[in-house]
DNA sequence: TTGTATACTGACTGAACAGTCAGTACGTAA
DNA sequence: TTACGTACTGACTGTTCAGTCAGTATACAA
Protein backbone atom coordinates (compact mmCIF):
# COMPACT_ATOMS: atom_id res chain seq x y z
CA UNK A 1 0.00 0.00 0.00
CA UNK A 2 2.38 2.62 -1.52
CA UNK A 3 -0.35 4.38 -3.19
CA UNK A 4 -0.95 7.82 -2.28
CA UNK A 5 -4.95 8.42 -1.33
CA UNK A 6 -6.19 10.70 -3.74
CA UNK A 7 -7.37 13.93 -2.89
CA UNK A 8 -10.87 13.86 -2.16
CA UNK A 9 -13.43 16.67 -1.11
CA UNK A 10 -15.63 15.83 2.04
CA UNK A 11 -16.24 19.34 3.72
CA UNK A 12 -18.44 18.14 6.17
CA UNK A 13 -16.78 14.91 6.80
CA UNK A 14 -13.70 16.43 7.95
CA UNK A 15 -14.10 18.78 11.61
CA UNK A 16 -15.25 15.73 13.05
CA UNK A 17 -12.36 13.27 11.55
CA UNK A 18 -9.56 15.93 12.23
CA UNK A 19 -11.01 16.21 15.72
CA UNK A 20 -10.86 12.41 16.32
CA UNK A 21 -7.09 12.08 15.33
CA UNK A 22 -6.71 15.42 17.48
CA UNK A 23 -7.71 13.86 20.50
CA UNK A 24 -5.57 10.16 19.92
CA UNK A 25 -2.42 11.92 19.13
CA UNK A 26 -3.12 14.99 22.08
CA UNK A 27 -4.02 11.17 24.54
CA UNK A 28 -0.96 10.08 24.02
CA UNK A 29 1.73 12.71 23.72
CA UNK A 30 0.31 15.78 25.23
CA UNK A 31 -0.64 18.93 23.71
CA UNK A 32 2.68 20.79 23.33
CA UNK A 33 3.89 17.73 22.22
CA UNK A 34 1.82 17.16 19.35
CA UNK A 35 2.70 17.95 15.80
CA UNK A 36 -0.41 19.13 13.89
CA UNK A 37 1.43 17.37 10.71
CA UNK A 38 0.88 14.29 12.97
CA UNK A 39 -2.53 14.71 13.40
CA UNK A 40 -2.88 15.37 9.59
CA UNK A 41 -1.18 12.62 8.60
CA UNK A 42 -3.38 10.26 11.14
CA UNK A 43 -6.26 12.37 9.41
CA UNK A 44 -5.14 11.22 6.21
CA UNK A 45 -4.97 14.85 4.73
CA UNK A 46 -2.09 17.60 5.08
CA UNK A 47 -0.82 19.81 7.17
CA UNK A 48 -3.22 22.63 5.33
CA UNK A 49 -6.32 21.67 5.62
CA UNK A 50 -6.54 21.68 8.91
CA UNK A 51 -6.12 25.27 9.06
CA UNK A 52 -9.04 25.05 7.00
CA UNK A 53 -11.36 24.19 9.62
CA UNK A 54 -9.01 25.77 12.84
CA UNK A 55 -7.44 29.11 12.78
CA UNK A 56 -4.61 27.61 15.67
CA UNK A 57 -3.87 24.78 17.38
CA UNK A 58 -5.19 25.84 20.65
CA UNK A 59 -8.89 26.14 18.99
CA UNK A 60 -8.05 22.46 17.56
CA UNK A 61 -7.57 21.61 21.54
CA UNK A 62 -11.04 23.47 22.54
CA UNK A 63 -12.81 21.81 19.83
CA UNK A 64 -11.70 18.59 20.94
CA UNK A 65 -12.56 19.03 24.59
CA UNK A 66 -16.03 20.11 23.39
CA UNK A 67 -16.84 17.64 21.39
CA UNK A 68 -15.62 14.68 23.41
CA UNK A 69 -17.21 15.50 26.18
CA UNK A 70 -20.60 17.20 26.16
CA UNK A 71 -22.62 14.28 24.94
CA UNK A 72 -21.43 12.42 27.81
CA UNK A 73 -22.49 15.33 30.39
CA UNK A 74 -25.86 15.23 28.53
CA UNK A 75 -26.29 11.79 28.04
CA UNK A 76 -25.70 11.37 32.52
CA UNK A 77 -28.22 14.52 33.04
CA UNK A 78 -30.63 12.65 31.24
CA UNK A 79 -30.00 9.68 33.32
CA UNK A 80 -31.21 10.82 36.52
CA UNK A 81 -34.29 12.92 35.24
CA UNK A 82 -36.08 9.73 33.89
CA UNK A 83 -35.30 7.69 36.69
CA UNK A 84 -36.57 7.03 39.70
CA UNK A 85 -35.24 4.39 41.62
CA UNK A 86 -33.02 4.71 44.91
CA UNK A 87 -29.85 6.62 44.86
CA UNK A 88 -27.97 3.82 45.14
CA UNK A 89 -29.02 2.57 41.82
CA UNK A 90 -28.19 6.23 40.04
CA UNK A 91 -24.76 5.61 41.53
CA UNK A 92 -24.62 2.32 39.93
CA UNK A 93 -25.64 3.67 36.80
CA UNK A 94 -23.00 6.85 36.84
CA UNK A 95 -20.26 3.73 37.61
CA UNK A 96 -21.39 2.05 34.65
CA UNK A 97 -21.46 4.86 32.69
CA UNK A 98 -18.59 5.79 33.41
CA UNK A 99 -16.76 1.54 32.53
CA UNK A 100 -18.21 1.97 29.43
CA UNK A 101 -16.35 5.75 28.79
CA UNK A 102 -13.31 3.96 29.63
CA UNK A 103 -13.57 1.81 26.31
CA UNK A 104 -12.68 4.94 24.48
CA UNK A 105 -10.24 8.02 23.85
CA UNK A 106 -12.82 9.83 26.35
CA UNK A 107 -10.87 9.52 29.47
CA UNK A 108 -8.20 10.74 27.95
CA UNK A 109 -9.65 14.30 28.13
CA UNK A 110 -9.31 14.98 32.06
CA UNK A 111 -5.43 13.58 32.30
CA UNK A 112 -5.56 16.75 28.89
CA UNK A 113 -7.42 19.45 30.96
CA UNK A 114 -4.95 18.81 34.33
CA UNK A 115 -2.07 18.53 32.56
CA UNK A 116 -2.52 22.26 29.94
CA UNK A 117 -4.87 24.20 32.53
CA UNK A 118 -1.46 26.23 33.46
CA UNK A 119 -0.92 26.76 29.83
CA UNK A 120 -4.80 27.37 28.67
CA UNK A 121 -6.70 28.85 31.61
CA UNK A 122 -9.70 29.83 29.13
CA UNK A 123 -10.26 25.78 28.63
CA UNK A 124 -9.49 24.72 32.34
CA UNK A 125 -12.55 27.33 32.76
CA UNK A 126 -14.38 25.89 30.26
CA UNK A 127 -14.03 22.61 31.19
CA UNK A 128 -14.74 23.53 34.76
CA UNK A 129 -18.12 25.18 34.15
CA UNK A 130 -19.59 23.21 31.23
CA UNK A 131 -18.48 19.48 32.43
CA UNK A 132 -17.45 19.68 36.51
CA UNK A 133 -20.03 22.01 37.59
CA UNK A 134 -22.59 20.00 36.42
CA UNK A 135 -21.51 17.07 36.91
CA UNK A 136 -20.80 18.03 41.04
CA UNK A 137 -24.94 19.43 40.52
CA UNK A 138 -25.71 16.03 39.41
CA UNK A 139 -23.91 13.71 42.03
CA UNK A 140 -24.57 15.98 44.76
CA UNK A 141 -28.02 15.39 43.54
CA UNK A 142 -27.86 11.78 43.98
CA UNK A 143 -26.24 12.11 47.53
CA UNK A 144 -29.00 14.34 48.75
CA UNK A 145 -31.69 12.46 47.46
CA UNK A 146 -30.68 9.22 49.28
CA UNK A 147 -30.13 11.33 52.47
CA UNK A 148 -33.81 12.71 52.23
CA UNK A 149 -34.69 8.91 51.40
CA UNK A 150 -33.18 7.37 54.57
CA UNK A 151 -30.49 5.30 52.36
CA UNK A 152 -27.65 7.64 53.20
CA UNK A 153 -26.48 8.93 57.05
CA UNK A 154 -26.25 13.06 56.61
CA UNK A 155 -23.17 13.86 55.48
CA UNK A 156 -21.11 16.68 54.17
CA UNK A 157 -22.23 16.41 50.53
CA UNK A 158 -19.67 18.43 48.94
CA UNK A 159 -16.39 16.94 50.99
CA UNK A 160 -18.14 13.65 49.57
CA UNK A 161 -17.95 13.84 46.36
CA UNK A 162 -14.39 13.52 45.70
CA UNK A 163 -14.82 10.16 47.35
CA UNK A 164 -17.20 9.23 44.86
CA UNK A 165 -15.00 10.57 41.55
CA UNK A 166 -11.64 9.96 43.25
CA UNK A 167 -11.41 6.38 42.25
CA UNK A 168 -12.66 6.66 38.67
CA UNK A 169 -10.01 9.28 38.12
CA UNK A 170 -7.64 7.24 39.38
CA UNK A 171 -8.74 4.37 37.03
CA UNK A 172 -8.85 7.09 33.59
CA UNK A 173 -6.05 8.55 34.43
CA UNK A 174 -3.91 4.98 34.90
CA UNK A 175 -5.31 3.40 31.92
CA UNK A 176 -4.16 6.57 29.61
CA UNK A 177 -0.38 6.91 31.59
CA UNK A 178 1.58 4.52 33.96
CA UNK A 179 -0.98 1.96 32.72
CA UNK A 180 0.91 1.66 29.97
CA UNK A 181 4.53 1.07 31.39
CA UNK A 182 4.64 -1.05 34.15
CA UNK A 183 2.94 -4.23 34.81
CA UNK A 184 0.98 -3.00 37.99
CA UNK A 185 -2.36 -2.89 37.00
CA UNK A 186 -6.28 -2.44 37.88
CA UNK A 187 -9.42 -4.39 36.97
CA UNK A 188 -11.43 -1.46 35.91
CA UNK A 189 -15.17 -3.48 36.61
CA UNK A 190 -13.06 -4.81 39.91
CA UNK A 191 -12.17 -1.46 41.46
CA UNK A 192 -16.02 -0.43 40.56
CA UNK A 193 -17.21 -2.86 41.98
CA UNK A 194 -15.28 -3.11 45.32
CA UNK A 195 -15.75 1.03 45.28
CA UNK A 196 -19.78 1.26 45.01
CA UNK A 197 -20.21 -1.54 47.52
CA UNK A 198 -17.88 0.37 50.11
CA UNK A 199 -19.32 4.12 49.28
CA UNK A 200 -22.72 2.43 49.54
CA UNK A 201 -21.80 0.57 53.24
CA UNK A 202 -19.70 3.71 54.28
CA UNK A 203 -22.93 6.02 53.54
CA UNK A 204 -25.52 3.51 55.33
CA UNK A 205 -27.05 5.28 57.91
CA UNK A 206 -26.03 4.18 61.35
CA UNK A 207 -27.89 1.13 62.86
CA UNK A 208 -29.98 1.35 65.84
CA UNK A 209 -28.27 1.03 68.48
CA UNK B 1 16.29 46.26 42.46
CA UNK B 2 17.68 46.51 39.04
CA UNK B 3 21.21 45.73 40.00
CA UNK B 4 22.34 42.41 38.96
CA UNK B 5 23.39 39.96 41.76
CA UNK B 6 27.27 39.61 41.01
CA UNK B 7 28.39 36.20 39.99
CA UNK B 8 29.14 34.42 42.88
CA UNK B 9 30.77 30.02 42.95
CA UNK B 10 28.67 27.94 45.16
CA UNK B 11 29.41 24.32 43.60
CA UNK B 12 27.56 22.43 46.22
CA UNK B 13 23.92 24.28 46.56
CA UNK B 14 23.37 25.09 42.99
CA UNK B 15 21.66 21.38 41.67
CA UNK B 16 19.40 21.45 44.82
CA UNK B 17 18.80 24.97 43.69
CA UNK B 18 18.23 24.36 40.03
CA UNK B 19 15.98 21.40 40.77
CA UNK B 20 14.10 23.20 43.22
CA UNK B 21 13.46 26.47 40.70
CA UNK B 22 12.53 23.66 37.61
CA UNK B 23 9.94 21.65 39.74
CA UNK B 24 7.77 25.25 40.45
CA UNK B 25 8.29 25.55 36.58
CA UNK B 26 6.93 22.36 35.46
CA UNK B 27 4.24 22.18 37.92
CA UNK B 28 3.45 25.39 36.92
CA UNK B 29 3.40 25.05 33.28
CA UNK B 30 4.25 21.26 31.91
CA UNK B 31 7.97 20.07 31.26
CA UNK B 32 7.33 20.47 27.59
CA UNK B 33 6.55 24.61 27.99
CA UNK B 34 9.23 25.29 30.35
CA UNK B 35 12.23 26.97 29.38
CA UNK B 36 15.00 26.68 30.55
CA UNK B 37 15.86 30.02 30.48
CA UNK B 38 13.57 30.93 32.65
CA UNK B 39 14.30 27.90 34.95
CA UNK B 40 17.85 29.68 34.91
CA UNK B 41 16.15 33.07 35.66
CA UNK B 42 14.14 31.85 38.65
CA UNK B 43 17.62 30.24 40.46
CA UNK B 44 19.13 33.23 39.90
CA UNK B 45 21.94 31.91 37.33
CA UNK B 46 22.12 31.75 33.91
CA UNK B 47 20.75 28.97 31.34
CA UNK B 48 24.76 27.73 30.90
CA UNK B 49 25.03 26.94 34.50
CA UNK B 50 22.42 24.35 34.30
CA UNK B 51 24.07 22.83 31.39
CA UNK B 52 27.02 22.15 33.73
CA UNK B 53 25.31 20.19 36.57
CA UNK B 54 22.50 18.43 34.21
CA UNK B 55 23.37 17.59 30.15
CA UNK B 56 19.78 17.79 28.98
CA UNK B 57 16.47 18.83 29.96
CA UNK B 58 15.33 14.89 30.64
CA UNK B 59 18.14 14.28 32.88
CA UNK B 60 16.46 17.56 35.07
CA UNK B 61 13.19 16.38 34.50
CA UNK B 62 14.09 13.00 35.92
CA UNK B 63 16.05 14.85 39.04
CA UNK B 64 12.95 16.95 39.99
CA UNK B 65 11.35 13.26 40.42
CA UNK B 66 13.59 11.91 42.31
CA UNK B 67 14.35 14.53 44.71
CA UNK B 68 10.60 15.14 44.96
CA UNK B 69 9.31 11.76 46.03
CA UNK B 70 11.95 9.76 48.21
CA UNK B 71 12.42 10.81 51.03
CA UNK B 72 8.03 10.78 51.26
CA UNK B 73 8.21 7.47 50.51
CA UNK B 74 10.70 6.80 53.09
CA UNK B 75 9.65 8.38 55.33
CA UNK B 76 5.90 6.45 55.40
CA UNK B 77 7.75 3.52 55.16
CA UNK B 78 9.38 4.24 58.41
CA UNK B 79 6.15 4.97 59.70
CA UNK B 80 4.67 1.91 59.53
CA UNK B 81 7.66 -0.11 60.91
CA UNK B 82 7.75 1.77 63.87
CA UNK B 83 3.76 1.97 64.59
CA UNK B 84 2.27 -0.92 66.48
CA UNK B 85 -1.45 0.67 66.82
CA UNK B 86 -4.76 -0.47 64.98
CA UNK B 87 -5.18 -0.21 60.81
CA UNK B 88 -7.30 2.70 61.18
CA UNK B 89 -4.52 4.63 63.06
CA UNK B 90 -2.15 3.73 60.14
CA UNK B 91 -5.32 5.09 57.66
CA UNK B 92 -5.70 8.01 59.36
CA UNK B 93 -1.34 8.70 59.39
CA UNK B 94 -1.22 8.18 55.91
CA UNK B 95 -3.77 10.80 55.25
CA UNK B 96 -2.29 13.30 57.82
CA UNK B 97 1.45 13.26 55.82
CA UNK B 98 -0.96 12.95 52.54
CA UNK B 99 -2.10 16.64 53.54
CA UNK B 100 1.12 17.81 55.05
CA UNK B 101 2.59 17.53 51.38
CA UNK B 102 0.13 19.18 49.97
CA UNK B 103 1.24 22.26 51.38
CA UNK B 104 4.50 21.97 49.38
CA UNK B 105 4.89 21.77 45.63
CA UNK B 106 5.33 17.91 46.01
CA UNK B 107 2.19 16.89 44.89
CA UNK B 108 2.81 18.30 41.95
CA UNK B 109 4.44 15.04 40.89
CA UNK B 110 2.06 12.80 40.05
CA UNK B 111 0.53 15.83 37.30
CA UNK B 112 4.12 15.94 35.78
CA UNK B 113 4.33 12.41 35.48
CA UNK B 114 0.93 11.38 34.41
CA UNK B 115 0.76 13.77 31.57
CA UNK B 116 4.74 12.83 30.45
CA UNK B 117 4.48 9.56 30.72
CA UNK B 118 3.74 9.00 27.13
CA UNK B 119 6.76 11.14 26.20
CA UNK B 120 8.71 10.01 28.99
CA UNK B 121 8.07 6.03 29.55
CA UNK B 122 11.68 5.64 31.28
CA UNK B 123 10.35 8.24 34.10
CA UNK B 124 6.98 6.80 34.28
CA UNK B 125 8.50 3.37 34.80
CA UNK B 126 11.34 4.69 37.40
CA UNK B 127 8.18 6.45 39.30
CA UNK B 128 5.87 3.14 39.02
CA UNK B 129 8.88 1.13 40.59
CA UNK B 130 10.27 3.52 42.86
CA UNK B 131 7.28 5.50 44.59
CA UNK B 132 3.94 3.50 43.14
CA UNK B 133 4.86 0.06 43.81
CA UNK B 134 6.11 0.59 47.40
CA UNK B 135 3.02 3.00 48.20
CA UNK B 136 0.79 0.38 47.05
CA UNK B 137 2.67 -2.66 49.46
CA UNK B 138 2.45 -0.14 52.30
CA UNK B 139 -1.19 0.20 51.77
CA UNK B 140 -2.41 -3.40 50.93
CA UNK B 141 0.01 -4.17 54.16
CA UNK B 142 -2.28 -2.09 56.25
CA UNK B 143 -5.39 -3.48 54.68
CA UNK B 144 -4.31 -6.80 55.30
CA UNK B 145 -3.58 -6.03 59.02
CA UNK B 146 -7.17 -4.84 59.39
CA UNK B 147 -8.64 -7.79 57.94
CA UNK B 148 -6.29 -10.18 60.54
CA UNK B 149 -7.00 -7.69 63.09
CA UNK B 150 -11.06 -8.05 62.25
CA UNK B 151 -11.23 -4.39 61.82
CA UNK B 152 -12.17 -5.03 58.43
CA UNK B 153 -14.12 -7.26 56.30
CA UNK B 154 -12.71 -9.60 54.02
CA UNK B 155 -11.95 -8.38 50.53
CA UNK B 156 -10.44 -7.61 47.56
CA UNK B 157 -7.31 -5.51 48.74
CA UNK B 158 -5.33 -4.92 45.46
CA UNK B 159 -9.09 -3.50 43.78
CA UNK B 160 -9.29 -1.53 47.06
CA UNK B 161 -6.19 0.53 46.82
CA UNK B 162 -7.65 2.49 44.47
CA UNK B 163 -10.58 3.39 46.72
CA UNK B 164 -7.83 4.75 49.45
CA UNK B 165 -5.51 6.58 47.05
CA UNK B 166 -8.18 8.25 44.52
CA UNK B 167 -9.19 10.75 46.61
CA UNK B 168 -6.02 11.92 47.11
CA UNK B 169 -4.83 11.98 43.56
CA UNK B 170 -8.14 13.92 43.33
CA UNK B 171 -7.00 16.97 45.71
CA UNK B 172 -3.34 16.62 44.43
CA UNK B 173 -4.24 17.45 40.73
CA UNK B 174 -7.62 19.75 41.57
CA UNK B 175 -4.91 21.76 43.79
CA UNK B 176 -2.25 22.20 40.83
CA UNK B 177 -4.81 22.54 37.77
CA UNK B 178 -8.52 23.11 37.72
CA UNK B 179 -8.52 24.76 41.40
CA UNK B 180 -6.32 28.01 40.35
CA UNK B 181 -8.86 28.43 37.33
CA UNK B 182 -12.31 28.32 38.70
CA UNK B 183 -14.16 28.77 42.10
CA UNK B 184 -15.28 25.57 42.56
CA UNK B 185 -13.10 24.20 45.83
CA UNK B 186 -12.43 21.91 48.03
CA UNK B 187 -11.63 21.86 51.72
CA UNK B 188 -8.54 19.49 51.71
CA UNK B 189 -9.26 18.64 55.45
CA UNK B 190 -12.56 18.45 55.25
CA UNK B 191 -12.66 15.95 52.43
CA UNK B 192 -9.56 13.60 53.82
CA UNK B 193 -11.75 13.85 57.14
CA UNK B 194 -15.26 12.59 55.13
CA UNK B 195 -13.18 9.88 53.29
CA UNK B 196 -11.60 8.49 56.56
CA UNK B 197 -14.65 8.11 57.81
CA UNK B 198 -16.30 6.99 55.06
CA UNK B 199 -14.10 4.25 54.09
CA UNK B 200 -13.49 2.80 57.75
CA UNK B 201 -17.31 2.53 57.79
CA UNK B 202 -17.44 0.97 54.15
CA UNK B 203 -14.38 -1.62 55.38
CA UNK B 204 -15.68 -2.19 58.65
CA UNK B 205 -16.92 -6.05 59.36
CA UNK B 206 -20.60 -7.04 58.91
CA UNK B 207 -22.52 -6.77 62.20
CA UNK B 208 -23.42 -10.01 63.64
CA UNK B 209 -26.98 -10.30 62.93
C1' DT C 1 -16.37 18.99 -23.04
C1' DT C 2 -15.29 23.15 -21.09
C1' DG C 3 -15.30 26.50 -17.44
C1' DT C 4 -15.60 27.89 -12.65
C1' DA C 5 -15.55 27.62 -7.71
C1' DT C 6 -13.26 25.82 -4.03
C1' DA C 7 -11.32 21.86 -1.11
C1' DC C 8 -6.97 20.64 -0.68
C1' DT C 9 -1.71 20.56 -0.86
C1' DG C 10 3.06 21.13 0.76
C1' DA C 11 7.14 24.02 0.30
C1' DC C 12 8.22 28.00 2.74
C1' DT C 13 8.85 31.56 6.67
C1' DG C 14 9.56 33.19 11.11
C1' DA C 15 9.87 32.40 15.84
C1' DA C 16 10.99 29.89 19.77
C1' DC C 17 14.16 27.21 22.21
C1' DA C 18 17.56 23.25 23.56
C1' DG C 19 22.10 22.84 23.68
C1' DT C 20 27.24 24.85 22.82
C1' DC C 21 31.45 27.10 23.81
C1' DA C 22 34.76 30.88 23.81
C1' DG C 23 35.38 34.13 27.01
C1' DT C 24 34.89 36.42 31.85
C1' DA C 25 35.36 37.09 36.67
C1' DC C 26 35.59 35.05 41.15
C1' DG C 27 38.12 32.49 44.88
C1' DT C 28 42.26 31.09 46.60
C1' DA C 29 46.96 29.94 47.31
C1' DA C 30 51.53 31.51 47.32
C1' DT D 1 49.72 41.40 44.62
C1' DT D 2 49.90 38.19 41.25
C1' DA D 3 48.74 34.00 38.94
C1' DC D 4 45.96 30.06 38.20
C1' DG D 5 41.96 27.00 38.09
C1' DT D 6 37.27 26.90 37.41
C1' DA D 7 32.29 28.29 38.16
C1' DC D 8 29.75 30.91 35.52
C1' DT D 9 27.97 33.66 31.44
C1' DG D 10 25.29 34.76 27.29
C1' DA D 11 25.64 35.30 22.35
C1' DC D 12 25.35 31.94 18.91
C1' DT D 13 23.80 27.62 16.14
C1' DG D 14 20.80 24.22 14.46
C1' DT D 15 16.47 22.29 14.69
C1' DT D 16 11.75 21.91 15.18
C1' DC D 17 7.24 23.32 14.24
C1' DA D 18 2.98 26.53 14.00
C1' DG D 19 1.04 28.98 10.66
C1' DT D 20 0.90 30.88 5.42
C1' DC D 21 -0.22 31.02 0.68
C1' DA D 22 0.50 30.36 -4.24
C1' DG D 23 -0.62 26.70 -6.81
C1' DT D 24 -3.24 22.09 -7.94
C1' DA D 25 -6.87 18.87 -8.50
C1' DT D 26 -11.64 17.81 -7.95
C1' DA D 27 -16.65 18.34 -8.28
C1' DC D 28 -20.20 20.07 -10.68
C1' DA D 29 -22.88 23.14 -13.79
C1' DA D 30 -23.82 24.47 -18.34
Amino acid sequence: MTTATPRTRRKEARPGEIVAAALASFAERGYAATKLEDVATAAGISKGTIYLYFPTKEDLFRAVVRQAVLPNVEAAEADLANHAGSAADLLRMMAQRFLDALDSDLTAIPKLVVAESGNFPAIAQFYADTVLRRAFVLIEGILNLGIDRGEFRPMDVHATLPLFAGPFLLLALWKHSLGRHTDLAFDPRAVAAAHIETLLRGLAPDQPT
